[in-house]
RNA sequence: GCCGGGGUGGCGGAAUGGUAGACGCUACGGACUUAAAAUCCGUUGCCUGCAAAGGCGUGAGGGUUCGAGUCCCUCCUCCGGCACCA
């Protein structure tokens, strides 16, 4: 422990008064002033509690929150609990304790932490998704989006674990094996529940470029949305009255089509089959059944077998096998593809492997780059200057030009169309699983769909169920609340899986809003003043899942009218993965983990603030650094001794200090909004170590610092503030923070320096330097720099060429 | 393989095309102390040199420019995402 402040004193003082002030409590009268909603992802409350690389995000967000405040804004800064999900539910299997009781625990643990390091939420509006009133919303959107055609029920294949005997997220799928017991995971086919994300695909495409997130987490969503645009083409079979379609963006390479490629899966299998092959068929199919997920990835072999049957293709004609194959997916483009494999990497290993027929259809237009390798025996995938041969028509068009001629002529002749496909699907939402939100669905006897009515929500999750893994959905064998005969009919039971956990995050940025609304999931009034979310903060992991699925619900609010905007977060930032002291990741089992209340105990919850941001970057990774804490702490203790030794009481005004505090302001205030919070401390810093060597600074500029540093270290400077302004605690309130006083501004001309020192370059490199007015002519600056001495030496016998002078900046005397 | 983002001292990291290494940590030297901790002062990119000074330096190699960590091209490497997506 270092001398200096009374952290533990000072900490505990001013978290009490602002708590009982109320001190961050907003309210939902629209109002003239400026408003900002801050929000970080809502965590799930683990056992383990928060270490201090959840809290950087935390930090950051606090930190811009009561910026924001100083500036005039009110501000929505709320907290919330991700309170459903798997590891309670896993916990609660392997000791017992239910959910409910570790969550809550879990949650209590989290509050305290939070509440520690002087968070500034408001947490009258806190909410936790596994709570009636908040689910009876999660629900209610349920149904909203059935009604909206959004959601619907289809047969799907869950991941089943065979040896936990139960169905397991796709998030425990750790490459093909659960995350519990590493035995592998196979694939079996259920009802499910899905919501129709894939009709939003181009509206989630378009709409990225109006946020401001990070580059890699826009491209990510593009790439996971997966658009791209090709053609279906129609293949007549021989000797059938079939068809079959295939997607394919590379038209243009058509007449090198070779053999066809079904999924072992495709419907048009069974129908198409030559009966001399139907058995290698069916085997084939049911190999593919078989195999698990790391099968099917790690095999390194193509596999297939040919069906006996042909196809015919619309442009040339020619008869062509068709084959069927695993590396074709079933639930992409239409199940079916041309091969090509002169053109194409996959169909080349396929047709290599099986002895088929290798046409070239694309070529380079100036023959083989080299002339002596051997690229011509390889597949021209895609090439500038590539034109087209064996093309009948189409010869010697480039790749390009074919593509829109050959769809035109497609289009024209009735032998397929433009089709745009995409990697997204449907979100498959139903979990058999306990600890969840029930889908307020009944089934009839004969299987009939029926919401539940609005009046009956929320369909409580009951508390006294058997979660112990049996194979099914563990609310099946609660017969109490499955059986709903006596209100629905005879044989009437209820859905007895629960949604997806991320059902639940897709709108609790909302609920914020209006969190204690009985009669809507927030009121109308209530998000036109606070949505949508100005400033998103949390880690990059979700830069696909909930991050698309919570722009999705936004989109269909939009379109419904209960919102006006259609983009949830406009502002998004993810703050980097903090490291353990070894450069490790924190982990229990590596014993790496920092606990920040241990931190904050030690060195103040302000230095903890404090180091947190000024590690390095925000969004960058970094390892913590126990005495980089220290460091902070030092510089704490130097603020605080200006106010111990009275300094600011003996000082006269110094305009080099006032300056150097003028560009201090521009800086902070510069770099805190632009999450540059580490170059904003520095600062700070470098302000310090100014006064102390001038050893001046006066009360003014003092509150002014103080100002600062106050959204950063906001209990060592609310008891200064205090302090300097002679206020009586006792009447303590709003108007006397230093939380909700005026942001300091500054002024350009005290920022502007009369004189400068410029480095004095010959040919570029630094051989002297120059004191002279900023704005000084050249030829008092060559004047100068000729006569000295240091460049004379370097310039001596030589002749001057030009001298660049940048005022203010560098003068650079070219010679020879 | 594809997409995105990085590579700067012993370490974390600063630098609108204009004196690279701010700020902090560490280490070393000194002051204070009976002593230690804490605190304060000084040094700290590398090489040569007693010094003055000079040379070399931002992953590698080219280029543009009076001037490049920064812009352009090629390559190496690390991190994140996607991955048989036709």
């Amino acid at each position: 422990m270092s001398a200096g402040y009374n952290h533990q004193e000072i900490d505990s003082k001013w978290r009490k008064a602002w708590t009982e002030k109320s001190f961050y409590v907003v309210d939902n009268k629209l109002s003239d002033k400026k408003k900002i909603y801050i929000l970080d992802m809502y965590p799930y409350p683990s056992g383990s509690g928060l270490h201090v690389g959840h809290v950087e995000g935390y930090t950051g967000t606090d930190v811009l929150s009561r910026f924001y405040r100083m500036n005039g804004y009110e501000v929505l800064h709320p907290m919330g609990w991700d309170s459903f999900g798997l590891p309670a539910e896993n916990y609660a299997i392997k000791t017992g304790i239910h959910p409910k009781k570790t969550t809550e625990d879990a949650i209590a643990t989290f509050k305290e932490q939070l509440q520690s390091l002087g968070f500034s939420y408001d947490w009258t509006r806190e909410i936790a998704c596994h709570t009636t009133e908040y689910y009876k919303w999660t629900q209610w959107l349920f149904k909203f989006l059935y009604q909206r055609g959004l959601a619907f029920r289809k047969k799907a294949p869950v991941n089943w674990c065979d040896k936990c005997k139960t169905v397991i997220a796709n998030e425990q799928v750790i490459n093909g094996l659960c995350e519990r017991c590493d035995s592998q995971v196979i694939q079996k086919e259920m009802d499910q529940w899905f919501f129709k994300i894939t009709e939003y695909a181009d509206r989630l495409i378009e709409d990225i470029k109006k946020v401001d997130w990070p580059e890699s987490t826009k491209q990510n969503q593009l790439n996971w949305i997966g658009r791209s645009e090709g053609a279906e083409i129609d293949f007549d079979i021989l000797g059938k009255d079939e068809k079959v379609t295939v997607f394919t963006t590379r038209l243009d390479t058509i007449y090198g089509v070779t053999f066809l490629v079904l999924a072992p899966e495709h419907p048009l299998v069974q129908q198409i089959v030559d009966e001399n092959y139907r058995q290698q068929v069916v085997d084939y199919i049911e190999k593919t059944k078989q195999k698990t997920e790391l099968d099917r990835i790690s095999q390194k072999e193509k596999t297939g077998v040919f069906t006996g049957a042909y196809a015919i293709n619309p442009f040339n004609n020619e008869k062509v096998p068709i084959w069927i194959s695993d590396f074709v997916l079933y639930h992409y483009g239409t199940g079916a593809v041309m091969g090509v494999p002169a053109h194409d990497e996959r169909d080349f290993e396929f047709a290599k492997k099986f002895g088929l027929e290798i046409k070239k259809v694309v070529t380079r237009s100036m023959g083989c780059c080299c002339g002596n390798c051997s690229c011509e025996d390889l597949p021209i995938v895609e090439e500038d200057g590539a034109v087209l041969v064996n093309s009948g028509d189409f010869d010697y068009l480039s790749t390009h030009d074919a593509r829109v001629k050959m769809l035109d002529y497609a289009v024209s002749k009735g032998l397929g169309r433009k089709k745009v496909s995409y990697k997204l699907r449907d979100w498959s939402i139903s979990r058999q699983r306990y600890w969840g939100c029930p889908i307020p669905v009944v089934y009839e006897k004969d299987g009939n769909i029926i919401l539940v009515d609005d009046a009956d929500l929320p369909v409580i999750l009951p508390d006294d169920v058997n979660f112990v893994p049996t194979g099914r959905s563990p609310l099946l064998d609660h017969e109490e609340f499955i059986d709903v005969s006596d209100k629905y009919g005879e044989g009437a039971r209820r859905e007895a899986d629960t949604m997806d956990t991320f059902v639940d995050s897709s709108w609790y940025f909302l609920r914020f809003c209006d969190p204690n609304n009985a009669f809507e999931f927030a009121s109308r009034e209530s998000m036109k003043k606070w949505a949508p979310v100005d400033i998103y903060v949390g880690g990059a992991e979700h830069t696909t899942l909930h991050l698309l699925y919570a722009r999705f619900f936004t989109k269909v609010l939009y379109d419904a009218g209960y919102i006006d905007f259609d983009e949830p977060f406009l502002m998004l930032r993810h703050p980097g993965i903090v490291l353990g002291e070894d450069g490790s990741k924190m982990s229990k089992r590596l014993g790496n983990v920092i606990d920040p209340l241990s931190v904050a105990s030690e060195y103040g919850a302000d230095a903890l603030r404090t180091y947190e941001l000024f590690m390095g970057p925000f969004n960058k990774m970094k390892a913590w650094s126990t005495s980089g804490v220290r460091g902070i702490r030092r510089f704490l203790d130097r603020v605080w001794k200006i106010y111990d030794n009275g300094l600011y009481e003996n000082s006269e005004y110094n305009s080099e200090v006032d300056a150097r505090l003028h560009k201090t302001i521009k800086k902070v205030t510069e770099d805190t909004q632009s999450f540059d919070f580490n170059t904003a401390i520095s600062a700070m810093m470098e302000f310090i170590n100014f006064v102390e060597d001038n050893n001046s600074i006066t009360l003014d500029q003092y509150k002014k610092f103080l100002q600062l540093l106050a959204p950063y270290a906001p209990f060592l400077t609310e008891e200064i503030w205090q302090k300097v302004n002679n206020n009586n605690e006792d009447t303590f309130d709003e108007s006397k923070s230093i939380h909700y006083s005026v942001w300091p501004e500054y002024d350009e001309s005290k920022i502007v320096e009369s004189m400068v020192t410029i480095g004095v370059q010959v040919n570029g490199t630094v051989r002297s330097e120059l004191t002279v007015r900023a704005d000084e002519s050249l030829e008092v600056v060559k004047e100068k720099v000729l006569s000295d001495p240091k460049i004379q030496k370097w310039i001596e016998g030589k002749i001057i060429k030009d001298i660049i002078y940048k005022p203010g900046k560098i003068v650079n005397i070219i010679v020879e």
